[in-house]
DNA sequence: GAGCACTGC
């Protein structure tokens, strides 16, 4: 065993640059490895196997960083071992004496699940023991046994509601801070305030990506605070930045000379040259959404049955999260031998999902990327250019069995001139009334002050404070109100939706409103089509209620209960098996809250209107009237005479009641309102005076 | 008669 620093004793050797603040580790400077030279196929020791990852090297570096500093920023590819070493190096360090914790958070729910159990694994003890991980429904941890958490970035921020300094924790270690996603962001902009109040609190910050000088210019105090802190015994609180090395093989970069008009077509023959000209190897290939892989797999099908050589087989399959799970999982099958596989995805294989075997990359440049539009209230799916970074990210599928290659579907000048360096945060894209009553929640009351890594526009912080006013969230000095604002902020929920279950308690029909809150909850309840478009359709039609899709959803929640929770009840009448349990598991959630709240659990029976009512009274905002009957039927909201159609997947697609409210829109060629159901208008005022009264609504009126 | 990049509480 190689020695390891430990705190009071003679520090590594380390450059400072004390101008920065900022602390390098060179690698020629790091404690020699003890990797083990035993042959990869022997038998080697957990402890072997730990010791040979390369963050192993920096196993002190990174333990006298978090002794002395209270920000540590690690950049790591992946294959470093960051994830699953650091926690264990910290708590070995002593960091989870004392009845505290070390929490490493996750922007998803299987990597929390994965890496926990892998950690468990490798300390020998049983998940949920000294090791455990807490994520939605699921807290698999022992209070005063755990040592080590693992849980999404999410459930953390939940946790600040009950305990807003994080008491608990002595180190909390956020992974995959470059993705950037809104819980990320809101978790580092509140670690950030904690901080001020506990020093003795360490953060280590995990990124992937090199650029890394804005996160730490983000964890920088203020040449005010600096000052104040002076000489104080403690952390440094200037941010370290130390950069490990990962464990992927050479990716050879590829470019196209000039710019391809057509991706799916350049990628189609782009997957035909690798086919011909390149050894064995299985290849992904990136493109935007369901149309363009459906037609790149139809389009290679044909091709590959053109030149029928005869070795030449090719394994053609497209993933992406709306797939069916059986067909999702093909992908992961062994390739037949003699054969290629050729995976056609969207971003689902850029982070969330892992495929061994990758040997070639296809980057079409593009993906569908969320923008938000606060004048319009509107969010927009739009296929965007990526980033350098996620480019980056993808080329590296390519490399993780052995030495592969990416071929990029544009210009090595494009790359270098015009792409961006990192995405656009999620925070900057978003609608952010969720984002906005939590930090309500958590006592936040200057919103439009607040520090964040990166800052939504005033427009949008606006939007969404108008937003919950109109909901009742917020008074006229921008205060959560109660109990109603403190309830809704209880809720997981959208707001509208929180809003929604609040008032099903006065209208006696909680029971069937947190049915629909559930429902809606979960991507879709029906089985994806997929050539069953016309049982679909007429599954649907037996479920179909006049009144709209939500009550529509009560039918089929019914029949489900009946049939004893059966798949097979759900295959016959093309109901989504895996959502329903879903949407039943969130249910149960949202009664125990609920009730907790003081919401009287209660069925309203065969009553739909008081359904309808609690339904307006969290949606009244997206109400619409009928205008004509052109393209089956013309809708304008009352908001903002905005043109809107009923999405033809609604029961009431063709049927155009006069008075309706969507629960959500998506924007096409047309504006598309999914999740409809018919109202009186007369609700409307009953349910917002203000917001309709004020507005001088000559409809209404 | 059309469509859902991806997450999360």
């Amino acid at each position: 065993m190689s020695q390891f620093w430990k705190p009071g004793t003679e520090k590594p050797r380390i450059l400072e640059d004390e101008e920065g603040g900022v602390v390098y580790l060179s690698h020629s400077l790091s404690s020699s490895s003890s990797s083990s030279s035993s042959s990869r196929y022997g038998y080697a020791s957990i402890e072997n196997q730990r010791q040979r990852l390369p963050v192993y090297k920096y196993r002190s570096a990174i333990l006298y960083l978090v002794e002395s500093h209270a920000t540590s920023i690690i950049v790591g590819e992946t294959g470093s071992g960051k994830t699953t070493q650091i926690p264990q190096y910290l708590k070995e360090a002593g960091w989870a004496d004392g009845g505290r914790l070390i929490a490493c958070t996750q922007p998803r729910r299987l990597a929390v699940q994965a890496v926990s159990s892998r950690v468990a694994e490798e300390m020998g003890v049983k998940l949920g023991e000294e090791v455990g991980y807490r994520i939605r429904f699921e807290d698999v941890t022992t209070p005063d046994v755990t040592r080590i958490k693992f849980l999404t970035d999410g459930v953390l921020l939940r946790e600040m509601m009950d305990d807003p300094l994080l008491t608990k924790y002595s180190v909390i270690m956020v992974d995959e801070a470059h993705e950037r996603s809104i819980s990320t962001d809101m978790l580092l902009g509140l670690l950030k305030k904690i901080q001020r109040c506990r020093p003795e609190l360490r953060l280590i910050i995990s990124s992937a990506t090199i650029e890394v000088k804005t996160m730490a210019a983000f964890f920088q105090p203020s040449k005010r605070r600096r000052r104040l802190e002076g000489d104080e015994l403690g952390p440094k609180m200037d941010p370290a930045i130390l950069s490990v090395e990962g464990r992927g093989f050479n990716v050879q970069i590829h470019y196209v000379e000039d710019p391809v008009s057509d991706y799916v077509r350049a990628a189609v023959s782009t997957v035909m040259l690798i086919n011909d000209k390149e050894p064995a190897g299985d290849v992904l290939v990136f493109l935007t959404g369901e149309d363009d892989i459906d037609a790149a797999v139809k389009m290679l099908t044909e091709e590959a049955q053109n030149i029928k050589k005869s070795s030449s087989g090719l394994v053609i399959l497209p993933l992406y999260s709306g797939l069916p799970r059986a067909d999702q999982e093909l992908v992961f099958s062994p390739t037949p031998r003699g054969k290629r596989k050729i995976v056609i995805s969207t971003n689902i294989a850029e982070t969330s999902l892992t495929l061994e075997g990758v040997v070639y990359v296809v980057d079409s440049g593009f993906s569908k990327q969320r923008f938000y539009n606060p004048i319009s209230d509107l969010e927009n799916l739009i296929v965007a250019p990526i980033s350098k970074a996620s480019a980056r990210q993808r080329a590296g599928r390519a490399g993780r069995v052995r030495p592969g290659k990416c071929y990029r579907l544009y210009t090595e000048d494009y790359f270098a001139k015009e792409m961006s360096v990192e995405g656009i945060p999620e925070m900057q894209r978003s609608n952010l009334v969720s984002c906005v009553i939590q930090l309500k929640a958590l006592g936040i009351d200057n919103i439009l002050g607040f520090d964040w890594p990166a800052s939504p526009s005033p427009e949008a912080m606006v939007r969404a404070l108008e937003v919950l006013y109109s909901l009742g969230v917020l008074d006229d000095d921008a205060k959560l109100t109660s109990p109603v604002g403190f309830q809704i902020a209880e809720i997981p929920l959208e707001p509208m939706v929180s809003k929604m279950i609040l008032s099903s308690n006065e209208l006696a029909c909680s029971e069937e409103i947190i049915t629909i809150a559930a429902i809606l909850s979960v991507q879709s309840i029906w089985a994806s089509g997929r050539g069953a478009q016309k049982e679909l359709d007429e599954a649907k039609l037996r479920f179909a209620a006049a009144e709209g899709d939500h009550v529509t959803f009560l039918n089929v929640y019914k029949g489900f209960l009946q049939s004893g929770k059966s798949s097979k009840w759900c295959y016959t009448n093309c109901v989504n098996y895996h959502a329903m349990k879903k949407a039943i598991e969130v249910r149960g959630q949202l009664r125990r809250i609920a009730q907790r709240l003081g919401i009287v659990l209660k069925s309203c029976e065969r009553d739909m209107q008081v359904v309808r009512k609690a339904v307006t009274s969290g949606f009244f905002a997206n109400a619409c009237q009928l205008e004509a009957y052109s393209h089956g039927g013309m809708y304008k909201t009352i908001r903002g005479s905005q043109e809107v159609y009923i999405h033809p997947s609604s029961v009431l697609f063709r049927v155009n009641p006069k008075w309706i409210i969507y629960h959500s829109l998506v924007s096409t060629d047309r504006q598309y309102m999914r999740n409809v159901i018919s109202i009186d208008p007369s609700w409307l005022i009953e349910a917002a005076p203000h917001f309709y009264k004020q507005r001088h609504n000559p409809v209404l009126h």
